[in-house]
DNA sequence: TTGTAGGCGTTATCAC
DNA sequence: GTGATAACGCCTACAA
């Protein structure tokens, strides 16, 4: 790795002076074309490329914004590493999972192409550090890792304890990603999904469509923000149909499969199951789809099942399970969007965005979609 | 957001030298502490945090390292982006898909967090590019936005086109993490998975254990290294237990879902099953498998199903799919770990890790595996 | 233990 | 148009 050339080493070999060559770079109709074909010409026989950390200090600012996201368990129990190569495959007898994986690991990823997306459009870097399950220790050094190296942060709702987010905030710009309205509303920019409505449209339409006046709510845990605007949007699709949302029976699956299974499991020896089994998320959703199939209770005919999020399960299970998507890659774009809006006026008002999310009428609610639209029949 | 201290503002308000300042932040023992209680107490009171840019510039290096990861179809053809809140949710009527969405984006995103994961254990921040989908024209700015910030890059297989990655291996450090062994593998540092060997021991089990003579390899595309590399491994296995692979049928299966699925439906109709159909990806598996299903024919009693790759689907099929997992997240954490070695000797000899992967033995191989850990039955 | 001063590679403001 | 030259904020010999 030869030792890296600068706008010296072009200067001269171009033989004009470093002024020119940066000139040359950045405005370069402001200097001759001889002179810049010259220059060209130099760059690209050293393989000159300017210092991003010079740049950045000149320029003070460094385009480059980071982004948070929050840690997933799997990652805080994980040995440490140690570079080697063993020489087999393992062999491994893999009972079915008790524990939910990677819950939402997708929805990081799509929120994360969305950043990159439109950083890279918007000619800047994006940095990125997966938030803490780590020691509160820790924060001092994230602080001197990644806060003074960017212009501002996009954080993902629960990737760094409020503490930390305040501090980050004085010291830059901070756009939140939150699935749900959040304390932090005034404060901060927000980007966020309508939970509410998303939830709202879906009922209103099983109501409307499909005649269903028996309704259940499959609740996430009590302390999540989304499970609370989702019900808020299951009480209100019911209110604007004329129903008791009072009446409808709520059971607290805890986003998980196993749950949902289990729960879903009891309502059927019981003889207690609704119309429509309306799940605050798809893992609940796939969980209750799973127990109804296999007592052989079909769906959507004799029960209809929902979910809520879009993961890509959903697509996959028979029959597909209908849901609310978010549209994760748009909240990454309106997040960086934000941010860009932000570093060009620092004093104005908090900024807040909500994205539609779009109902996925699918089999699990209308029966069978391939019959009606012949012509996209696959599998 | 008021302007930001700097070191000066930290001596002058300590009553210190700048030089001091830094050294209290470096090396603190090298100064006495009750200077360094003053310091610390500047440094508190001003919010002070050392700007990224100069410190990069006067150590002559970065502490941050790039990931480039391959694009995705699906951002190729993303509109652009607006900000502007919507009122309402969309109802989609949402028909069973014909296009594979986001086929690996599970595999990038742990192989992300592995590098993030490895990165921050480092003491390194971690900067990340998707890909070129993009015109080629903006290599130059990718150049320009990145490779100017970074000690040294990470790139995922199939990233970048091998001209932009010779440009940019003779700027800086450079390991690449491959499925398969590449041509790059004498130029580059590479860390790898043995696709090969877990495809080998499969095999073996499969004959050795369930006693199959018959089986059939549903391949990927042509072109793909990684196919041949299990389809190499598919031999050897068979080889090593007495059969020969050349009288195994191979079908086409160019890694769909799709595809696997009417290949499938050919074979069901032509009665010409295999007793084990191993399949060169999960996707491939999967859609073998609802083709099975539907046809009322048992998996694994009639018919074995194998994939490769051990996507989160292959968890939730019905039976699970029997799979060989790469470890995609210890891929990304050897990947730093040879990238920080190499910045450590940039003229060693270049270094190249193989990972080892798991075959995951599932009901759609072994049959009721629930029954036979009932500890572990679960839904 | 602490301070002084030169340098890191650019950008940008002046003169020329 | 082009060329000196002073920032930019930090690190690190070298001196004291």
């Amino acid at each position: 790795m030869a030792k890296k050339p600068t706008v010296y080493d072009v200067a001269r070999e171009a033989d004009v002076s470093i002024a020119t060559v940066s000139r040359a770079l950045r405005t370069p109709d402001s200097v001759r074309p001889r002179t810049r074909a010259a220059i060209s010409r130099a760059i690209e026989q050293l393989g000159y490329v300017p210092s991003g950390s010079a740049q950045s200090l000149a320029e003070r600012r460094t385009n480059t914004i980071g982004l948070f996201l929050p840690n997933i368990d799997e990652l805080e129990h994980m040995s440490n590493f140690e570079l080697e190569s063993r020489d087999e495959a393992r062999m491994v007898i893999d009972p079915p999972e008790s524990e939910q994986q990677r819950p939402d690991s997708l929805y990081f990823d799509e929120v994360l192409r969305g950043c990159e997306l439109e950083s890279w459009r918007q000619g800047l870097s994006l940095m990125v550090n997966i938030g803490f399950g780590r020691p509160q220790s820790d924060v001092s050094r994230l602080v001197g890792t990644m806060s003074g190296k960017v212009d501002g942060l996009i954080i993902l709702a629960r990737s760094a304890p409020k503490q930390v987010l305040e501090f980050l905030h004085q010291r830059m710009p901070l756009v939140m990603i939150a699935n749900a309205p959040s304390e932090h509303e005034e404060e901060f920019d927000v980007v966020r999904v309508s939970n509410r409505k998303g939830m709202s449209a879906l009922v209103t339409h099983l109501v409307e469509a499909h005649h269903v006046s028996r309704l259940a709510y499959m609740a996430g845990p009590d302390d999540s923000p989304d499970n609370h605007k989702r019900y808020e949007g299951f009480c209100e699709g019911m209110r604007k149909k004329g129903l008791n949302p009072g009446a409808a029976p709520i059971y607290r699956g805890q986003f998980s499969q196993q749950t949902a299974y289990a729960i879903t499991q009891g309502l059927i020896e019981q003889h207690a199951l609704p119309q429509a089994l309306v799940c605050a998320n798809d893992q609940m959703g796939l969980g209750a789809l799973h127990a109804l199939t296999e007592a052989q209770i079909c769906v959507p005919d004799t029960v209809i099942v929902t979910g809520f999020d879009g993961i890509q399960e959903t697509e996959t299970s028979r029959p597909r399970l209908t849901t609310v998507r978010q549209p994760m890659i748009d909240l990454g774009r309106a997040a960086v969007s934000t941010l860009v809006r932000r570093l060009g006026t620092p004093d104005g008002p908090p900024l807040s965005t909500e994205l539609p999310v779009s109902v996925l009428l699918r089999e699990s609610c209308e029966g069978n979609l391939a019959a009606r639209h012949p012509e996209s029949a696959q599998q």
